[in-house]
DNA sequence: CTCCCCCGGATTGTCTGACAATCTTGTATG
DNA sequence: CATACAAGATTGTCAGACAATCCGGGGGAG
């Protein structure tokens, strides 16, 4: 996976904010945590002015936020910033879900949900946390795609990224999968059936479900 | 402390991306025009690493759009573009409306929305376009604002600024304006009332309503 | 005459090294 | 025990350089 050296295509461009970014979704990095620009330039061997590049974009994305002077870190959420969230993602992905609802039509939808289904079923089974998150991102992100509207898929993804963490934590710590899941199913249930408004009611409902399990998480994982 | 020192004109810590987005807001620079770095170092006295920092700011936010190794240039858009970004204003701004309703208890959103309103008041009876553009503008932000949710205010105000101009040619060239106030008037109204659904209602009118007078506009002035 | 290839100029992408500005922290001082 | 100061760490910005890439135009082949 690294370095493509010789024989295959030039190494070409491996943005390092992309790096950096898979790295924050995937928790690598603790919520808090200062990003130096000396440690991150040896760390990807890189030199400072890539790095800086890639830490405004993460910033400008909200993965992580930046002081003037004082450097950039992980982003920590506060409960506010988590209620702001979730209430912007109603309506953002409310709208998405109705729209994926309208535009069931297309095949490649259509197929698309129904493999990512498959897989969930099976993680949802085992119970299998670990498995089920990243399904859960790809289903969010394919409805949100669905439209192909980039403005929707920037705006709902600046607000889904940021709580990924914190979603883990729900899922790990409770029986809540298992809702969750059944919560998929109404949703894609309403957009098979091209139902664009049963499928904005189930977004909000399952977001609004999953905004509540998440605020019952203890303080500690939370800024402030 | 609030200006420089002694002779203020002094080049103090104003980000450059401030500068240009304002220029770019009112449409000093036109759409699809060439943003050199070169020439923005010269034009602003700035080094080609700020001039690069803040062109990636402004494509973070959907001024300007960056071409790998081809550079960056005026966002233009197409009617695509605008119908997506129509469509999500209705949900955002349409929950930043029903928020505002909700949060008309607060003397400093009543006064401020009732001094804005006096404002358009007067331009609007003169037919001023001039002077009800910003002022269009500063009541969205209001509403926006009203909430303090930063995402809010973040998502909206990036659909928002990248169709200033289009909207501007909308009040110019059409006897759109009185409409437009007339609109703005039924929002008002039910914020003050706080009622909420009412608010957001209105907002989507008015916002669909706004789409169709823009998509109404001649084909010169979109891209593709 | 038209088409295609290649060249040089223009522009961007990235690196290096440097320095001032600012923040942080430990320590001496009253 | 609070405070001020000095040293260290880190960021902000700059200039200059060079490779990579793109763009437009000139020449040559057909």
């Amino acid at each position: 996976m690294t370095a493509g050296s010789k024989a295959d295509g030039a190494p070409k461009r491996v943005p390092l904010a992309d790096q950096l970014r898979a790295e924050l979704a995937t928790g690598r990095f603790a919520p808090g945590q200062r990003l130096v620009e000396a440690d991150l330039t040896e760390r990807f061997q890189a030199s400072r002015t890539r790095v800086r590049e890639a830490l405004q974009h993460l910033a400008a994305e909200g993965y992580v936020e930046h002081l003037p002077n004082r450097g950039s870190r992980v982003r920590r959420l506060s409960r506010r910033d988590v209620r702001q969230i979730y209430e912007l993602r109603e309506v953002v992905e409310g709208l998405a879900a109705r729209r994926a609802a309208l535009g069931i039509g297309d095949p490649d939808l259509r197929h698309g949900l129904h493999a990512l289904w498959a897989e969930m079923e099976m993680a949802a089974r085992t119970g299998d946390v670990a498995r089920y998150l990243p399904l859960n991102t790809r289903l969010h992100d394919r409805l949100i795609r669905a439209d192909g509207s980039v403005y929707l898929q920037a705006a709902a993804e600046r607000l889904r990224v940021p709580i990924l963490r914190l979603q883990f934590e729900v899922l790990m710590t409770t029986p809540n999968l298992q809702l969750s899941h059944d919560q998929h199913a109404e949703i894609l249930s309403a957009i098979e059936a091209g139902h664009g408004e049963g499928a904005e009611i189930a977004m909000r409902k399952h977001l609004r479900s999953s905004f509540e399990a998440v605020w019952a998480l203890p303080d500690e994982l939370f800024d402030r």
